[in-house]
DNA sequence: GCTTACTAATTTTTT
DNA sequence: ATTAGTAAGC
C-alpha cells in the first residue's frame, strides 16, 4: 500500500524490516515495551509500521510468534497482515495462531473453555439469519405480536448489549424498557437460554462469553496474560466496549499493548464502536508512548488539503497534521449538476475520458454514502457498456442457495442442528408446510428431541398425514445415506451429491427465472471452495467466521461501493456523488444523531476524500428521486467546508432551474428541458436484472413456532401414567383406548377415528 | 399447502 | 420505485 519513502540505509544498523520506514514509523517499530498509541492518519503507512513491528519482536527474540496477540476487525485485514508479516519473517508466520479478527480469536479461545459458560467445545456459531428466525420463534411463542415488536429490533438491542459487554442480568431498568414494555431482559435471557440449549452462540457471544470467563476465572485470564507477551490492535478507533474490556484484561498484566488507529476515521459508532476508546488510551495506560504518523504517501497536497480542511470542522480530535512530499496535482473538483441521471451520465463521461487518457478502470472508484445510490450508476453503465463492479450488498455466503446448501451440510454434520433442519426440510418443496412443522415442533419440545429426530419418530405414527409421513421418512433416509457417504467422500464431493439427490439442482433447473443459472453456478463455486477442506467440520467452522469470499473478480472494472466499504482502500481517481444535504450528510444523521452523528458523517467525508491518490471529484445534484419521489436539494454543507484554495467549482446549471421544477409532474422527466443537446438521455428502467443476479432472496417459509433443545438422549421412554387398557384423549382423534404400547408410541383404538399409532405426548389421560 | 394481492419500510456492515 | 414479508384466496 505504501511505497518505500526513504532509501534503504543498510549501513546504519537498521534491520531490513525497518528499512524504508520514516522516523516515526521506526520509532513505532522499535518501541516494544510498554503501551504505545500509534495515531496513523490516512495513507501514512500504518500497516507497514505494524507488520515491521511484529517482525521486529520476533527477529529480536522478544517473543515467539505464538506469544503475540494481533487483532484486526476484518478477515481481509488479517489476511493482509499475515501476508506482509510473512514477507518479513518467512514461514514463522505459520506459527501465529493469534493473528486474526476479534471474532476468530474469541472463537478459538472459547473452544477451549466452552464448558465454563455451559457450552460444548463443538458449539456452532449461528449467523444473523438463524438468529432472526430464532428470535421470531421466541417472540411469537411468548405471545407477543412480532409486528409490534419486530425480531429485528430485538436482535439489534441484543447486539448492542453484547457490544457493551452486558449480560441479561446486567441490564438496568431503562435498557429493559427498550423492548416490549419492559420485557427486554426477559427476552434477552430467553434467547441466551435457547442458544445454550442448541449448543450455539452468536457473533457477539464469541467475545462476551470470553469476557465473562476472564472476569470470573482468574486462572484462565492469567494464562492468557502470561502467554501474550505483546498485544497489537489494528483500527483501534473501531473497538467497541466488549473488545475494549477484553483487551484491557489481557494487556493489564504486561502492559505491552500497541494500538493503531485514527480518530478521524472512526465511522462505525452506529454499530457500537467507541471513539472514546482511542481518545482515552493514555488515561487507561498511563505513560503510553504516543506516536503520530503524519506523512502521507498516498494523495496530492490539494486532496490532502481539502480533506484536512474539512475534518478541521470537527471538535474532539486528537489532532494530526498530514503532510506530503508528493508534488501538487489537480485541485479537488466540485461539480453541480441538475439531477441524478445527469450525475451518472457525467461520471460515465469522465470515466471514459480517463480511460482514453490511459487510466486503468480498476484505479477508478465511485464512492457513495448509501447503497441505493449505486442504482443510478448501474443503469447508466449498463447502457454505455462500461465495466463496473458493485462491492457490498449480499455476500457470497449470504445467498439463499448457498445458505440452503450449507444447511444440508450442517444437518448432515450435526443431526441436532434444528435451525439448519428448519431451513431445508421443505427446500426444495416437498409438500411439508407450516402445519407439519408445528406438529414436529410440538412433539420435539415435548420429547426433548431435535427436530429431525422428532420428525423421524412422528413418521412412524398416524399423527401426520400419510403423505407427509412418507416424505419425512424418505428425507431422513437420505440424510442417513449422506451421513454414511460423508465418511468416505470429500466434503466437496458430498455437497455435489447432496445438491443432486435432494432435488435442489432439479428445482433450479426447473426455475426459468433469470437468477437460477447464476444460483447453480454459485453452488458449483461453493463445491469448488470446499475442495481445500478435508473434513466437513473444518469447512463449516471456516464458513461461520470467514464469511467473505472475494472471488477473484478479474478484468478491469470501475468499482462502485459505499464509503464504509472503501475504508482502507485507495484509488487514483475517486468520484464522490450525492454530496447534498439529506443524502450526505444523511437525513437520518441530521434527524436523530445530533452533533455527534454529524461529525461522524464528516469523518466519513474525510475518509472518502482521502481514498484518492491523484484526482478527486465531488458531485452534487439539484434534484434527486429518492424512494420514487422527486425532491430538490441543496449542496452538502461539507462542500462549503472545503477550503477554497484546494477546490475548483463548476456547474451545469443555468439560472432559473428551480422555476421549471415547479411545473413538473411526477411523471415528467425533469431533465427533458435541459437535455435537448445531450444524446442518449433516455434511461431504460430495466428490471435491474444484473442486480438480481447478485442478490439472493429467501423463499423459505419462516413460520416458526418452536425450536427445541438439542437432545441429550434419543431414546424413547414410555410414559409411566399410561398402560395398555388406559382410556386417553387425543386432540385430533378424540377418545380411545390404548391397545399396545411400544416405548413412547401407542396404538390406540379410537372411538371415532379407528385404530391409530400415535405418540404418547400427544394424548392425555381421560 | 401453494399462489396471488396487498402493505409497509427503505444508511452505513463485520463477524 | 422497489421489495420483502404477510394476509387472504384457490
Amino acid at each position: 500500500m505504501t511505497p518505500a519513502p526513504l532509501p534503504p540505509t543498510p549501513e546504519n544498523g537498521i534491520p531490513p524490516y525497518a528499512m524504508g520506514l520514516n522516523e516515526p514509523q521506526q520509532q513505532a517499530v522499535l518501541t516494544t515495551e510498554g503501551p504505545v498509541l500509534m495515531l496513523a492518519g490516512a495513507g501514512t503507512g500504518k500497516t507497514a509500521a505494524l507488520t515491521a513491528r511484529l517482525a521486529h519482536l520476533v527477529a529480536t527474540r522478544r517473543a515467539w510468534p505464538s506469544e503475540i496477540l494481533c487483532v484486526t476487525f476484518t478477515n481481509k485485514a488479517a489476511r493482509e497482515m499475515r501476508e506482509r508479516v510473512g514477507r518479513h519473517i518467512g514461514d514463522a508466520v505459520e506459527g501465529m495462531p493469534w493473528l486474526g479478527t476479534f471474532h476468530s480469536i474469541g472463537a478459538r479461545m472459547l473452544r477451549r473453555h466452552a464448558e465454563l459458560v455451559g457450552l460444548q467445545a463443538n458449539y456452532t456459531i449461528i449467523d444473523t439469519d438463524d438468529q432472526l428466525r430464532l428470535l421470531k420463534a421466541l417472540i411469537t411463542e411468548h405471545g407477543l405480536d412480532e409486528k409490534r415488536w419486530p425480531a429485528r429490533q430485538l436482535a439489534g438491542l441484543i447486539d448492542r448489549w453484547k457490544n457493551r459487554g452486558l449480560n441479561p442480568r446486567d441490564l438496568d431498568a431503562v435498557e429493559n424498557e427498550a423492548y416490549a414494555n419492559g420485557r427486554g431482559q426477559q427476552f434477552y435471557g430467553l434467547y441466551q437460554d435457547r442458544l445454550k440449549a442448541l449448543n450455539a452462540c452468536d457473533f457477539g457471544d464469541l467475545l462476551l462469553h470470553m469476557l465473562n470467563i476472564f472476569r470470573t476465572h482468574n486462572d484462565v485470564l492469567a494464562q492468557y496474560q502470561q502467554r501474550f507477551k505483546y498485544v497489537m490492535v489494528d483500527e483501534y478507533q473501531d473497538t467497541n466496549q466488549v473488545q475494549y474490556l477484553w483487551l484491557r484484561l489481557i494487556a493489564q498484566a504486561r502492559k505491552n499493548i500497541c494500538v493503531v488507529g485514527d480518530d478521524d476515521q472512526s465511522i462505525y459508532s452506529w454499530r457500537g464502536a467507541e471513539v472514546a476508546n482511542i481518545l482515552k488510551f493514555e488515561k487507561d495506560f498511563p505513560g503510553a508512548t504516543v506516536i503520530k504518523l503524519e506523512q502521507n504517501y498516498r494523495s496530492t497536497p490539494h486532496i490532502l488539503g481539502a480533506a484536512s480542511g474539512l475534518i478541521n470542522a470537527n471538535s474532539e480530535r486528537l489532532g494530526k497534521t498530514l503532510w506530503t512530499q508528493i508534488p501538487a496535482g489537480e485541485k479537488v473538483r466540485v461539480i453541480g449538476v441538475w439531477d441524478g441521471p445527469e450525475e451518472a451520465r457525467r461520471i460515465g463521461e469522465e470515466i471514459e475520458r480517463l480511460e482514453r487518457e490511459g487510466a486503468g478502470l480498476d484505479q477508478i472508484a465511485i464512492l457513495v454514502r448509501a447503497q441505493y445510490q449505486t442504482r443510478e450508476f448501474e443503469d447508466r453503465f449498463i447502457q454505455i457498456g462500461l465495466n463496473y463492479r458493485i462491492v457490498g450488498g449480499f455476500r457470497f455466503y449470504e445467498r439463499a442457495e448457498i445458505r440452503d446448501a450449507l444447511a444440508y451440510l450442517r444437518v448432515i454434520a450435526s443431526p441436532a442442528d434444528d435451525l439448519a433442519f428448519e431451513r431445508i426440510y421443505n427446500q426444495p418443496k416437498r409438500g411439508l408446510g407450516a402445519k407439519t412443522l408445528e406438529t414436529m415442533h410440538r412433539y420435539a419440545r415435548a420429547a426433548g428431541l431435535p427436530l429431525a429426530a422428532a420428525s423421524l419418530q412422528l413418521a412412524d405414527t398416524d399423527e401426520l398425514p400419510a403423505r407427509a409421513r412418507a416424505t419425512i421418512a424418505a428425507l431422513m433416509r437420505q440424510f442417513l445415506h449422506w451421513r454414511e457417504l460423508a465418511e468416505t467422500t470429500s466434503p466437496a464431493e458430498l455437497l455435489r451429491t447432496v445438491i443432486v439427490e435432494s432435488g435442489y439442482e432439479a428445482m433450479l433447473r426447473g426455475d426459468k427465472s433469470a437468477e437460477s443459472a447464476g444460483r447453480a453456478e454459485n453452488l458449483s463455486e461453493l463445491a469448488r471452495a470446499m475442495e481445500e477442506y478435508d473434513t466437513l467440520g473444518d469447512f463449516l467452522e471456516h464458513v461461520a467466521l470467514v464469511m467473505d469470499n472475494d472471488r477473484g473478480d478479474t478484468g478491469e472494472k470501475v468499482t462502485i461501493m459505499t464509503i464504509h466499504a472503501a475504508k482502507g482502500l485507495e484509488f487514483d481517481h475517486v468520484f464522490l456523488p450525492g454530496w447534498e444535504e439529506g443524502v450526505f450528510p444523511s437525513q437520518r444523521a441530521l434527524d436523530e444523531g445530533g452533533m455527534a452523528s454529524l461529525e461522524e458523517e464528516r469523518r466519513l467525508a474525510y475518509v472518502a476524500i482521502t481514498r484518492a491518490r491523484r484526482r478527486c471529484t465531488i458531485i452534487h445534484a439539484a434534484n434527486r428521486r429518492i424512494y420514487g419521489q422527486w425532491s430538490s436539494s441543496i449542496p452538502s454543507r461539507f462542500v462549503s467546508e472545503l477550503p477554497a484554495e484546494h477546490i475548483t467549482e463548476e456547474t451545469t446549471l443555468t439560472g432559473g432551474a428551480s422555476l421549471w421544477r415547479a411545473q413538473l409532474s411526477e411523471h415528467d422527466d425533469p431533465f427533458a428541458h435541459v437535455a435537448a443537446s445531450q444524446p442518449a438521455r433516455t434511461m431504460t428502467r430495466g428490471p435491474g436484472f444484473q442486480r438480481a443476479l447478485t442478490t439472493g432472496y429467501d423463499k423459505t417459509p419462516h413460520r416458526v413456532r418452536e425450536v427445541t433443545r438439542s437432545a441429550a438422549s434419543f431414546a424413547a421412554k414410555p410414559r409411566s401414567d399410561i398402560a395398555v387398557g388406559q382410556r386417553v384423549f387425543h386432540d385430533k382423534f378424540g377418545y380411545g383406548e390404548v391397545v399396545d404400547q411400544e416405548g413412547n408410541k401407542l396404538e390406540i383404538e379410537f372411538e371415532q377415528a379407528g385404530r391409530k399409532r400415535v405418540i404418547d405426548s400427544f394424548v392425555s389421560v381421560a
